[in-house]
DNA sequence: AACCTAGATGCAAGTCTTTGCAGGTACGAG
DNA sequence: CTCGTACCTGCAAAGACTTGCATCTAGGTT
């Protein structure tokens, strides 16, 4: 796992400080292959560091999102997610508002989309960790 | 003010009851002109139902989205805020996530989006209510 | 290598929002 | 018009996340 450079790396570009706390805390998010919750990220992270406390993995959390090292997966009715972000696979996620269903889309028709917003509005949409609502083609069909 | 037959019809229609909380929460979302917090919601109409307690709001505010009478403006950063939902008046929102600054844009590219969705992935896209993160262009421009 | 300071952490208390439960009410059936 | 019950509401307590403050530490400076 390349976590330890990019780590490093990252945080300093971006003007933040390397700890323990956020080198555990990034370790624990990619656990169990990503989609964790605070809690899961808390409760995994503390087993290498015992004192940690849950304020500390929300900001650690606020912070690395911010370095752009890992993705928010606001999923609407349950709780909020984080995963590591890939810089080479960019992509979105598609909600299901009924089911809760998770799934991802490249970011072709997406990139279009930004590219209008910032013609028509000069507003910069966040391409690299986009989340849609709506209603995946199983519950569309039902309603 | 036609927001009590609408109510009526649409909450039955959706098979909900038709509650004079509902009534009343219904009517202080609108007040101010929109985009109002819960909390808002709540000073609002317990003027007009003292017994009114916070929690009924939340759950109100939850079943009258659901019903398709408000809109939800989740802020990112900030509280959540609601609004009235007007079918004739599909938009979207754009909101900074450095400033906070919510704008509204027309549905034109995002109904675009949408059929490109349903197109490669089955996916129903919410358009009515979408709201979309990123830089507004004075904070793009300063970044 | 020792020092300094902005920034990070731990703790505790605060907000915002949700949930469980007991009692109350809308509204269709009789 | 009255009844019955599924759905709502109020209350209190929990859950999720944030914030204020004192202490500590990463990492640049000397």
């Amino acid at each position: 796992m390349s976590c330890g450079p990019r780590l490093v790396q990252e945080l300093r570009q971006a003007g933040f400080r390397v700890t323990p706390q956020r080198g555990v805390i990034l370790e624990a998010v990619s656990h169990n292959g990503g989609h964790q919750t605070a809690q899961q990220v808390f409760d995994q992270a503390r087993r290498r560091l015992p004192g940690l406390n849950l304020a500390t993995v929300y900001r650690a959390l606020d912070t690395l999102h911010r370095a752009g090292l890992i993705d928010l997966l606001p999923n609407g009715s349950d709780l909020v997610r984080y995963g590591l972000h890939d810089p080479s696979h960019p992509h979105g996620h598609l909600i299901c508002r009924s089911c809760d269903d998770i799934q991802e889309i490249g970011s072709d028709s997406v990139q279009r989309l930004a590219a209008a917003l910032k013609r028509t509005s000069g507003f910069s949409l966040d391409v690299g960790h986009l989340t849609l609502v709506g209603l995946c083609d199983r519950c569309a069909a039902k309603a």
